[in-house]
DNA sequence: GCCAACGTTGGC
DNA sequence: GCCAACGTTGGC
């Protein structure tokens, strides 16, 4: 059992979508150790789904992979805006997951919260400048994070 | 809208 | 294989 950490633009899609549809394809990640991260993910993992570039960045609820990696549609269709146009279909570039909803936080986890909690010190995701749109977490931190959501 | 951090690109 | 230029991310 591996725990990720899946960052969104609430504009882009956010969390309560996802509730209301029940699993979504994690399509457009285009960068390559994101994409190895979900290559390593499996059916079952669960995921915190994080809220980004919005006035409250933080961990809006958890959810779970429902489908392990699989080559993203995306990158081979011209109009889209992940459309990769060196990427060959002999040889796909980029992978996504499915993930499906899982269970709302009773409180939303903001980003200064999980800066003063001290299990989450070494956490990637608040290292500056880290960008990466998905990144393992560990089950100390994924404990810690749930417990913060569901005080 | 600013800006720091980082990944990618492409010339050499 | 180096590295400058450029584009993107994302908090503030």
């Amino acid at each position: 059992m591996h725990y990720w950490l899946m960052k969104s633009e609430p504009d882009e899609f956010s969390f309560e979508q996802l509730r209301t549809r029940g699993t979504e394809p994690w399509t457009g990640v285009r960068n390559y150790q994101a994409r190895n991260f979900m290559r390593a993910a499996a059916v079952g993992d669960l995921v915190l789904f994080y809220h980004s570039n919005c006035p409250e960045p933080g961990i809006a609820g958890v959810a779970k992979i429902s489908k392990a990696a699989f080559t993203d549609p995306t990158q081979f269709e011209a109009k889209s805006d992940y459309y990769d146009p060196k990427s060959q279909r002999a040889d796909p570039r980029w992978s996504c997951v499915e993930v499906a909803f899982h269970q709302t936080f009773k409180r939303h986890v903001t980003l200064p919260d999980l800066r003063a909690c001290q299990a989450l010190a070494e956490m990637l995701i608040l290292r500056p400048g880290n960008r990466l749109s998905v990144t393992p977490v560990t089950a100390t931190e994924f404990k810690a994070i749930c417990g913060l959501g569901q005080k």
